[in-house]
DNA sequence: TGATAATATTAACAGTGTTCATTAAATTTG
DNA sequence: CAAATTTAATGAACACTGTTAATATTATCA
């Protein structure tokens, strides 16, 4: 039963590759099951031979793109020296990524995956997502006594609060109007967040 | 001419009291034009004869909604002396309102209004709400001391996306986990935030 | 090759927003 | 008041959506 696990997962993967495609570039409104298939080169009642649902198809994605994230961060924050100066970065980088891609972040914070069970966990990915990307800096600060442990959770609670706060009004509702303005925004409410930690 | 006018706008109210039922019941979810016609005691065609779409009939219960929740923040408010206690409990009252109707909060900040004409404003509606909750506390701060003009739009930013991210977080995601938790976490961060103002 | 198992697909259902031709009601005119 | 005309309410239809079930196709194995 080997090489059917392998044609399955491959199955699996076409669908999940058509969709990541629509998700970065449509974004979620053209997210539909008839799309996805068309994409992947099959009809659309085959997806559902693969996935129970459209919502399980599109979790896979999130795992995808959170690695692809996660990689964007590192290579975009791997050459500066630990302390507040490389949180600020790989806070800015995160946001990057959402904002290159604002359909993956409809996707994390917007898209309801809440009602069915499996997707406690898709929730928890995500909420938890920033907190993993800086926690080897975090551990690192309150080591060298650039914070402490009590201060480090209230900044990450801040930070993840402002950065969805951020994404939400920029990519929803044009918030600041130009994207110049949101770079001075977002970088100033980083900078003073984390600025409190020593460098 | 009058009476017709009269007659509209009698019409329009129902179909507007049906869509702003449904929000503070059910939810954006439920929002439909067959759901909201048959609410309002007319057939779903009767509704495209007083509005363009449903977007259009949507961005009527946006103003009334704000109506509504500058009261509930007044009548929550009116006793506090004026200082950045009442900025935090303006703050913590505007996050009340959400909490109780988290459909309202999806049609502030999630429904996509943006495509059309019209809906510009919407936007900018929503984005300066919590601005013009609390002008009137800045300009008391400002004129006495207890902060400057410049810190004073700074932290507005931040009470901006701050609030906009405990909601989307805690309505979408269920972070934190609970109500308890929820008011926990979010009367710190507002307490923090304000409490670079003087009282 | 023929039977069987696995997979892909078409048809269908119930839902969505929206448009348009038609019906019903109200108003104006003779 | 009755007839003509304007106005408003509606049902049918279209193009979508997600999902299911029965059918058609393909692959596997005796």
């Amino acid at each position: 039963m080997e090489r059917k696990e392998i044609q399955e997962q491959r199955m699996k993967g076409y669908f999940i590759e058509a969709t990541k495609d629509i998700l970065k570039g449509e974004g979620l409104k053209n997210i539909s099951v008839r799309n996805i298939a068309e994409r992947a080169g099959y009809s659309f009642a085959t997806l559902y031979n693969y996935f129970k649902d459209v919502k399980e198809l599109v979790f896979y994605c999130v795992k995808d793109f959170q690695t692809e994230c996660e990689t964007h961060v590192k290579e975009q924050t791997e050459k500066i020296p630990s302390g507040s100066k490389k949180l600020q970065a790989i806070t800015k980088a995160y946001l990057d990524y959402f904002i290159q891609y604002p359909g993956i972040f409809e996707l994390f914070f917007i898209e309801k995956l809440s009602d069915i069970g499996g997707n406690q966990e898709a929730s928890s990915l995500i909420i938890s997502f920033l907190d993993r990307l800086t926690e080897e800096e975090w551990n690192y600060c309150i080591k060298n006594k650039l914070t402490t442990e009590k201060d480090a959770a209230r900044i990450k609670a801040t930070l993840l609060n402002t950065t969805t706060g951020l994404l939400l009004l920029y990519i929803h509702r044009r918030h600041p109007k130009d994207y110049a303005e949101y770079v001075k925004l977002s970088g100033n409410q980083i900078d003073h967040i984390l600025n409190e930690v020593g460098t």
